[in-house]
DNA sequence: ATGAAAGCGCTAACAT
DNA sequence: ATGTTAGCGCTTTCAT
């Protein structure tokens, strides 16, 4: 009945190693987790024992007693969205390295599944959560995320300030992207928006009031339209402000997917690219360096969000409360063709 | 010293609810579990306590028992590789509607870094992994995921068949793009395939030849050029063999960034497309449809290889091992202006 | 139909 | 420096 423990395939336990090593298996314990009090003799002995067993601790017994579980979840509306993949990797990155694991949940965009979720993060003893992204009522999500020991949201906040957030300065890069069209020596300059709820997009709008207030330009409500902030969604958009107001020289996009449908829109009514628009986009996407032309582009960190996002959660949890607070990503403006007119990405 | 249980911040425990409930917490463990042998009355009120405080059993405990976690690992090159992260959310999406959650391990391309997550996921039990692409030695990699109760491949396979595996059927890509380009009358096409290592990189190879053999076209080894399979590796690859063979009318690209490169190329010395140059992409992702002309391409459903490995993992966790063989996942050519003249894409 | 007891593998007091 | 004793919260026998 009895087997070898060297030939099942059972796992070696803390039980096999103490008795093989001839010591109490709270001495195993002792030598697992550096603790002192270990004489070395006893230690290199057990050591051996583990090397030649192969035994590595259950982490979900030790989860059980400690309350820990050295994994965080990571909350993103979709994770095939380059946006969230690239902070995902941010994450992963430096959670890894930190020891912690990730659970990644996607929550296609739905409010309520986000909230699910959670609760399912929740049961299963997350030690912190990062949320991504997605407008909704804020009051379910900041109660949702109370049950946790530690969270942090990315490119969101709550007014209060309660859960730390990881933002970027979207008013600067609105201010940014519109001065470079300025400096060019554009004056009337339009808006294309994005969804009139985005949290960025309104950011962004006053980073481009902004701009144009400081050059002292009128900001007329006709060169501002919103739309869906994908290549299709901006079509409309950007041929309708751009029908009714000729006198636009240059154009401002909310993302870079709206800024390909302004090369789209020009290309089919004739107009050349930066000669008769000046275009700009926002977040760079690789996709901002391979159309034609190159779009000058707002680049966004978006690994460092992730990075700072983990960063500051596990501080968090290790109750180092002077790192909780909110952290701002700087956008950097990328000069390419579409605002300048030779195509510096050869 | 006591504290009522509504009013701690401890969580409630099942045999808190037994109290309330007024039975043992072996009934209370039923009603959880669904067993049968308890009374109609005991159950509801268990249900009724269970509701009032709130109460989820703690999975912790659970799998420390029944030796399992309700988690798999994904285990991926690079998460923000638009590819990668399609079957990610493919996998999370299958995973989450069967309760199961997902642990995400980025590798960064590192052979020993996947053995390392490997080693992680395994300490952590979870209770299968799904491994995606990175082509490597394989015997480590088959030690490796031997360890665990179920394994998944995804784009790889081992030869000996050990692992189950969900392939795309890339010699039919190469084949079909290929009888694509001979059907619009092109005969001298040249293949840019990507590194030479690469698996898909030569099943696609061999669709190609395939179909220029059917076609009674002596295949020539100086029309295909390798490359890294990005649009900066494309670039000098694509010019030098343009350069070298005026003689092709056509190019079949290992991937869309590729075919990206050869667009630009032709830009640069004045080839028009399709017209001088018909060009065929693969993959079949986002920018395909965004650059002009937009890309013919052959589209791999990437979603769909997450959420078949995600099926075929729980089929092998659960033993129904007449779903784990290998699944080929067929691939489709979307015909856009890069072959033929007008635009579809509008 | 219900309960009592044992134990999953570990850490954290408290001995000695 | 080492061992002993309790649990962590649950499932699984085995009784009743």
């Amino acid at each position: 009945m009895h087997q070898d423990i060297a030939m099942s395939r059972r796992r070696v336990t803390i039980d096999d190693v103490a008795k093989l090593a001839g010591v109490s298996y709270q001495t195993v314990s002792r030598v697992i987790n550096n603790q002192p009090h270990v004489s070395p003799a006893t230690k290199q002995r057990v050591q051996e024992v583990i090397a030649e067993t192969g035994y590595r601790p259950s982490p979900i017994a030790r989860s059980l007693v400690t309350a820990r579980t050295a994994t965080i979840g990571l909350v993103v509306p979709d994770i095939s969205n380059p946006f969230f993949s690239a902070i995902a990797r941010g994450v992963e990155q430096v959670a890894y390295t930190h020891g912690y694991s990730v659970l990644l949940c996607n929550t296609g965009e739905d409010a309520s599944r986000e909230l699910e979720v959670l609760h399912t993060l929740d049961e299963r003893y997350v030690d912190g959560v990062i949320v991504c992204g997605l407008r909704e009522d804020d009051a379910p999500l900041q109660q949702a995320l109370a049950h946790f020991r530690a969270a942090v949201m990315v490119n969101r906040r709550f007014a209060d300030e309660t859960v730390p957030a990881i933002l970027v300065d979207d008013v600067l890069g609105g201010y940014l992207a519109t001065q470079h069209l300025l400096q060019l020596g554009h004056t009337a300059i339009g808006f294309i928006a994005g969804p009139t709820t985005s949290y960025s997009g309104i950011k962004r709008l006053q980073g481009y009031e902004q701009a144009l207030t400081e050059a002292g330009i009128e900001r007329r409500d006709d060169w501002v339209h919103y739309c869906i902030p994908t290549v299709a969604g901006g079509e409309a958009a950007v041929h309708s402000l751009l029908a009714n107001h000729p006198e636009l020289s240059a154009l401002f996009c909310y993302n870079d997917l709206i800024a390909v449908s302004a090369l789209r829109a020009c290309a089919t009514v004739g107009r050349r690219i930066p000669e008769d628009l000046a275009v700009v986009g926002y977040d760079d996407i690789m996709l901002a360096t391979l159309v034609s032309p190159p779009l000058t582009s707002c680049h966004v960190p978006r690994m460092e969000l992730g990075n700072q996002a983990v960063s500051t959660l596990l501080n968090c949890i290790n109750d180092e409360a002077d790192r909780c607070g909110e952290t701002v990503i700087t956008p950097e403006l990328v000069i390419r063709a579409s605002t300048v007119g030779v195509d510096l990405a050869v």
